[in-house]
DNA sequence: TGATTGACCAACT
DNA sequence: CAGTTGGCCAATC
């Protein structure tokens, strides 16, 4: 059994940590998230694991994940309101159409920002 | 137990 | 330039 720095626990655990971790304000990307657990995730990994973590007790910040284009691609999952582009809003964040206006100015890259997991 | 779907992304035609 | 398809892995039907 080899342990590693937390590559012990399920991807969809990484992708919470990872999500849990976003600053006030910035916003990430799935596949941002997908290659910062490895290039041999896929991005529907991380919005499927984002999809169950509201069937669990654990609070995820989902309204900072958004796709590649700065679209609210899964605002239908909040409750198909305008909940999520409020969220973001609330977050200083510029909303428009269901798109994040200033996407590259508050997109936040955990490969860039968060340290790269140990990879043997 | 096999087939389908899924809050995506990138490449190919 | 735009539309379509492939791929990734796990969960659900």
């Amino acid at each position: 059994m080899i342990s590693v720095d937390g590559s012990n626990k399920a991807f969809f655990e990484r992708v919470y940590e990872v999500v849990a971790q976003i600053p006030w304000g910035r916003v990430t990307t799935y596949g941002a998230i997908a290659r910062y657990l490895g290039a041999g995730q896929s991005a529907r990994m991380v919005g499927w694991a984002m999809n169950h973590s509201h069937k669990l007790e654990i609070e995820i910040p989902a309204h900072r994940v958004v796709n590649r284009k700065g679209l609210l691609t899964g605002k239908y999952h909040f409750g198909g309101s305008f909940v999520m582009s409020e969220l973001l809003n609330n977050e200083n964040i510029k909303v428009d159409n269901d798109q994040i206006v200033n996407f590259e100015d508050c997109f936040w890259d955990p490969a860039a920002e968060l340290p790269m997991p140990k990879l043997p």
